[in-house]
DNA sequence: GATGACACCTAAATCGTTTAGCATGTGACA
DNA sequence: TGTCACATGCTAAACGATTTAGGTGTCATC
């Protein structure tokens, strides 16, 4: 009984379909993978067979052979945030249509959960690895997952000096954008929301504002700098912040648009409205930053592009590992929206 | 240093491990897992070994001969809505928690894409699948996966009649529970944007509008169905329909708040207040709902809740094939917030 | 009729683990 | 001294694919 049952669920292998259709496995092997070395005939009658009887491969005695899994570990440090959701649909999309499958691994910014998780990843030995890696993570650290042979791809983030390829986005240049279009209404005093040193795209997106503003003219004052996570809640508490200063600025750029929309309900709160009593630029574009109200002026940057860019140097570097290093900076483009306009003329508080 | 002698001696396996220990593989391979058979001393030196060496283990090898490779398959048909990130999160921390890794397939609302997509996660021969089917899939699709033994479990959506385990919301009374909010405000015309046939959810998110309606006596009407998929243009369009009929609703549920938003859009455009001159209630409630202006009534549906579900029901189901299939659907809460408030006393548009 | 050339297929050796079943060594005990 | 039990490790056979290095049969050519 078990054995009937058994029998016919029983697995069906290549050695199986090569004992039923009177072959050699080799020959089920290469027909299946249209080798032109096998006879039409013989290939027909093979994937017929492997089709009526439901055979599927099985990976992992391909690999254990081929040393290959056309599997990619994808170890990003947030997929709520719906930038690096858009981001990991790229990716996957990417991967998938050439063949790739996608393991996935979160590490909530936390260096010990990622190298827990990628070194579980690593186990399965997938022929690359993107990463956006976690906030203080070592040049070792992804040094380790390479030490195998496998391709290593930055995205958005990057670890400096680790010499590994890298798409994402001109972060700098972005956020000077957004400065540059603040000045041109013709703000002075300008803040930024969010952003922090532990990650490169925090170091990025804090030079291009200071770089912004030393391209007008105007000086850094650190005092209008609110560090702090990509988080809605920590924007609008920056917001508040900004607000209760001395000296308020009129004017932000802010981290990501995360961080834009808890400055927006910021203001929202204090009774001000953006676009009117305080300008605002977001960075990173996601759907909600047009849907949202008034709608986010922000700096846009193709992040579907820049996933795809990663998906392929991922693929170009698996396939030969001593391809020069690449890097993909996109050039982000400012969006002008609702939440940016010149300066209230007069007094906004008593200075 | 010590990585680069690694890197030139080769891959580090358990039988390079074995020899250079003077042990069998057998024993490596069992102190390195704690068997209680291996002397304390050999256990230590073994994984001291393992350590210092840099030895990862090769999954492939070890899947091919256990018949188990700690993978779920995770075939989402779509991973931009939050709604499903969030899902995707939850799964994703379950499992890992688990020691299980999350391969993952995006079926884009696709059947075809789905099957080729299921069908190559197949192939990694994952311990489980879970999976939220695309529209149109049949039973058969799903019986498919489970065939080699492989545990199935529908998440969100379900294929009804397929006797897989299932985890989501109970979203004929969630639903309801929006409909029974509006009546109880005033409102007897009431419509219903997006959701469609071919899903699990959509059926069931309209029954259980019926069924709110019927709670109150009130007849159904089809031309107050703007049936769509959950797409903020679609819930737009939606809205501008249901505002040009000649008897318009005073309010509407939608199918998700992702088609509520679009929907909150449609009445800006046509110069209506959300919670004012028309009332709303979304599905899901995801963050972006109390976020929006006005916040979004909503029907919270424990996303992260019924994800983890899901990821037990896996892990429930992979160590006991034959167990008796297990639904869990959980209770929707209603949210009240700024889109509902009783209809406008008189005159909305010349009826 | 020997000789290649060619088309087609096969035997067998891997790949790195796990595990059933057996071997060895050591004391305790009769 | 012989026997038993126990602790500890080892041998060897899987697992299911891929691939190298042939093997066999057929046909044209010299």
């Amino acid at each position: 009984m078990e054995d009937m049952r058994s029998a016919r669920l029983g697995k069906v292998t290549l050695q199986r379909l090569a004992l039923e259709l009177g072959l050699s496995t080799a020959t089920v092997s290469l027909a299946l993978r249209d080798s032109p070395v096998v006879a039409d005939g013989t290939r027909m009658r093979v994937q017929e067979a492997a089709r009526a009887r439901g055979y599927v491969a099985n990976r992992s005695a391909a690999a254990l052979r081929t040393a290959r899994t056309n599997i990619v570990g994808v170890g990003l440090h947030d997929i709520v945030n719906p930038a690096f959701t858009e981001l990991l649909a790229a990716i996957e999309e990417a991967l998938s249509a050439a063949g790739k499958t996608v393991l996935l691994g979160v590490s909530q910014e936390d260096v010990t959960r990622q190298t827990r998780t990628l070194g579980t990843l690593a186990e399965y030995r997938p022929d690359a690895f993107i990463v956006s890696p976690a906030a203080h993570t070592q040049v070792e650290d992804l040094k380790a997952l390479a030490a195998t042979g496998i391709a290593v791809v930055q995205v958005t983030r990057e670890i400096e000096g680790s010499g590994f390829d890298f798409a994402g986005s001109d972060d700098r240049a972005g956020v000077a954008l957004g400065v540059a279009h603040l000045v041109a209404l013709g703000h002075r005093r300008i803040g930024m929301v969010g952003g922090f040193d532990a990650i490169s795209t925090g170091r990025k997106r804090l030079a291009g504002y200071k770089a912004g503003l030393a391209a007008a003219g105007i000086p850094f004052d650190p005092a209008l700098v609110m560090a702090g996570p990509g988080h809605r809640e920590e924007g609008r508490r920056a917001m508040m912040r900004l607000l209760a200063l001395e000296a308020p600025p009129t004017a932000a750029v802010s981290f990501n648009d995360l961080s834009a929309f808890g400055a927006l309900m910021g203001l929202q709160a204090a009774g001000l409205t953006a676009g009117r009593d305080f300008s605002l630029v977001g960075y990173d574009d996601i759907a909600e930053a047009a849907l949202w109200h008034p709608s986010l002026t922000t700096v846009h940057t193709f992040i579907p592009e820049y996933g795809r860019e990663a998906a392929r140097l991922a693929l170009a570097r698996m396939a030969d590992l001593s391809r020069p290093v690449e890097r993909v900076e996109l050039s982000p483009r400012l969006v002008v929206r609702d939440t940016t306009s010149p300066p209230m003329p007069v007094k906004r508080r008593p200075l």
